[in-house]
DNA sequence: TCACTTAGATATCGTTTGTATCTATCATTA
DNA sequence: TAATGATAGATACAAACGATATCTAAGTGA
């Protein structure tokens, strides 16, 4: 039944070979497969791949207010509310007075936070050897610096030549 | 305005620092930033990523089938019968019959569409040009190679640790 | 013929992320 | 100090993406 053959006439190898040249669409592929993977991993703890991100910062950055850590996250202020919503209503974080503005909150992880967050980080670390079980330790670090060139690189105005930022 | 240093208390360089160990997290940001330039470098040619994409294989592959088309772009299948009407509407794509089988259609290029294509691949090149400019060569290939290993990695069912698939 | 499977279409939902707008509160200055 | 404009966060809404469930027509096999 299973033909290992599945030739389609003139198919080069993969009927997407073509794509497989662009870093976009790999990219994209293996984002998909990651985000899965993580997700389900951060299930049992009551967390996705955003809100873990947005604990961890808290976590690291203690007295944060939403709007850097939106900026922290590379995503529009509102996106943070409901998280935050979340976060706080199960006793994880904070959104103490910001010294100053009574607009702002300090957004600080509580114990129950901390400890959370300290289980994530173990569990994303086994994600992150599974997923990057094919790849050697200088591959990996190569992987991760290569695609935090590429999103500077993008971010940056297009059609711009000069990279100083001195 | 710009105070270049913005440091957090004690904060280690970038408030995300713990998270860009992690090459989900940094996948995730580059993607983004490479999903919106792709997109807006395809938009002029009435294209997004996932259409562009679905046009590339459906030239490549004279004949393919729907579901073959979806699983060449790990999809569901209901996911490219939108994008099918938008670019047979558009006369760019036509579901020719598939020969001995009338549930199925044989897709094909229409000279437009074909003529789409190969300005589209012209624009997607330039665009990966553009936001692999910080690599050299050989990092943009191991970068592509790393993301496909890990794509099917984490394809492979979890907690396996055998890699023969003979 | 009857049961089962498969190709594609349709409907619907969930997630993720963005834009626009509202409010309260700042900060500035006439 | 009152008016103006900017900023922090919240709310409402929408667009894009992708999945599941189900329907139909057509194939397959006992």
């Amino acid at each position: 039944m299973n033909a290992p053959d599945k030739a389609i006439e003139g198919a080069e190898t993969a009927p997407d070979a073509t794509l497989r040249q662009f870093s976009g669409y790999v990219m994209k592929r293996a984002v998909a497969v990651v985000r899965n993977d993580i997700n389900a991993a951060l299930t049992p703890l009551g967390l996705r791949m955003f809100s873990f991100s947005a604990l961890v910062v808290i976590v690291d950055n203690p007295g944060l207010r939403q709007a850097q850590l939106a900026d922290a996250l590379a995503v529009e202020r509102p996106n943070v509310v409901s998280v935050l919503d979340d976060l706080q209503s199960r006793g994880l974080v904070r959104r103490g007075r910001a010294p100053g503005d009574k607009r702002a909150y300090a957004l600080e992880a509580t114990e129950a936070g901390q400890d959370l967050c300290r289980q994530a980080l173990q569990v994303v670390t086994e994600h992150e050897a599974r997923v990057t079980h094919g790849l050697d330790e200088g591959q990996r670090l190569a992987l991760i610096r290569a695609l935090s060139i590429m999103e500077q690189t993008g971010r940056a105005p297009a059609g711009r030549e000069d990279d100083d930022e001195s």
